[in-house]
DNA sequence: GCCTCGATGCTGACATTGTTGACATCGGCA
DNA sequence: TGCCGATGTCAACAATGTCAGCATCGAGGC
């Protein structure tokens, strides 16, 4: 089965969750998005993504309980799995390669 | 108008555009695709992508004469308009920023 | 207890993008 | 003329992106 293609968000999701490593619940992945990227992103988009990457395979979670001193909620956080970093190694090759040639036209302001 | 995100394909779409300088028409842009990345593409994306980057003005079309002695018929060529190298470079720096301080994890295997 | 509040989780609906397959058209050439 | 390879176009569907709204939970005041 052919990983199929990940979309742009999808790579931001999966690079966020890298990032955040133990502490990756939704919020948190949200809120790494826009303190790195600057663009805004809704609540709704990251759980609704988060889902569709893990009935892929590409993540993985496990609900955790609530800890005492912390704010009370049960959590889902999620993990990036074998699969899940193939395919964004994958993504980010494509557009790496693709690169090649045409850095000088790419250059910031 | 803010330029909504771009999809993974257009952005490998546009960065084909600017290898291809002057000779950027359909078929050169998907065997440009498919040359540096690997991964097929189908014919009719490269055009309906194509389509709709034009119609969102980051890209811009001219139809060129046949020459003689080349294959015959008229085509279309075309170029990124600087709205869309503005949003090639947005979209590229977005994952840039992201993938600060996780290289370790994406390094090839 | 009971209520409100902020944080979190989820779902449905719709917009945008990705992809395919079939069909049309054009020139060249036997 | 008729065929053929290259090119262009389109309709339809699949996948992804986005948002608004509602449900739930725990904390803390009362």
């Amino acid at each position: 089965m052919a990983p199929g293609p990940l979309g742009e968000f999808e790579v931001l999701v999966l690079m966020a969750v890298l990032h955040l490593g133990e502490g990756a619940y939704p919020p948190a992945v949200r809120s790494a998005i826009e303190g790195r990227t600057g663009r805004p992103v809704s609540r709704g988009a990251v759980y609704v993504t988060l889902d569709r990457l893990e009935a892929k395979r590409l993540l993985a979670s496990r609900l955790e309980e609530a800890e005492p001193g912390a704010a009370g909620r049960q959590r889902r956080f999620y993990r990036t799995s074998p699969r899940g970093l193939q395919a964004l190694r994958r993504a980010l090759a494509a557009v790496e390669r693709m690169r090649v040639g045409i850095e000088p036209l790419l250059e910031d302001l």
